[in-house]
DNA sequence: GGTAATCCAAGAACGACTCTCATTCTAGGC
DNA sequence: GCCTAGAATGAGAGTCGTTCTTGGATTACC
């Protein structure tokens, strides 16, 4: 399943209730308290089908500047509650962790625009990259790992702009 | 097979003359010169297990300026001879193209340090992943694939440091 | 209501990367 | 071997994403 396809906008709806009351007790255990910045990032992060960059979700919200998107973020991100993704233009992107948003995925990104979307794998393949993962991981003395299955190429938009320029 | 475990050392080895030969033709045809610094990039990183960032590239040469290390790798990635590397750092690492290392491979990178190196996968689920990808980007209208499966996790140097700080 | 802790915005600082420009090098013609 | 045009080089300035600092505003808790 894909998200966002095409059009690179966000979609309408903000975060389910619970995300937020799940938020709420994890930042309660680290003594920092649930801001409407912070709400409000999550928001912006749970309403979009897609990983956004920090400029993408100071846009987003009139109320957030960008210093406090990015002290916010590396906060989540400590929590665990949001992933940082790795684009392929070197701007870092920001989406719920898939504790949280409860659907596990991989990212498919644009090597021209760096857009970032997300896709799912067949259940089976996954199981096998994951087995994989592991034994690769122990070999090489790795602990912790998350395994990553990318696939970069050019988004619609762009392969249009490359053939009709 | 992984490259370079453990210890973050180069190998010794430089780059096959035949790979020389191949770059040589590829930038002639662009109208560039094969030059000793370009040569010495190349040197440098054919005789790492590993993708090196320009910083480490400069280091190991004292002859090459960090200028002349992003000038030229840029080069040589448009030709297609380099490959960048992101990594979970922020920083970009170069590897020479498995066009010319002749082997196809994946990364496992360390998200504490940054460290990245080579891995290889067993040749039916890499073919799974390529049938996989080509009917993901297909249905996204994304063209040119290339798919990567990347795993991070924590490596063994900073694996002991997380344990005897 | 008081106060101590936390949050916030603005802007400075930092670091990776790119650009600029004066100098050096080199291929190819004489 | 010498000349010259054009490519390559290195130092340093500039750009831009990200982080840190600071001083004032807000909030939780008593």
């Amino acid at each position: 399943m894909i998200a966002a396809t095409g059009s690179h906008d966000l979609r309408q709806s903000a975060a389910d209730p619970v995300v937020h009351d799940r938020i709420e007790a994890l930042l309660r255990v680290r003594r920092r308290r649930y801001t409407p910045r912070c709400r409000e990032v999550i928001d912006v992060l749970a309403s979009s089908g897609r990983p956004l960059t920090a400029d993408e979700v100071a846009q987003a919200e009139d109320s957030l500047s960008i210093s406090t998107v990015y002290r916010t973020t590396g906060v989540l991100a400590d929590l665990g509650v949001l992933r940082s993704v790795a684009g392929v233009d070197g701007v870092s992107r920001f989406e719920l962790s898939e504790a949280l948003s409860s659907h596990h995925h991989h990212h498919l990104l644009c090597r021209q625009c760096g857009l970032v979307l997300d896709y799912e794998l067949p259940a089976a393949l996954e199981k096998a990259l994951h087995a994989a993962a592991l034994r690769i991981t122990r070999r090489a003395g790795f602990t912790g790992p998350a395994e990553r299955f990318d696939i970069e190429g050019l988004c619609p938009t762009c392969t249009e702009l490359v053939a009709n320029p």
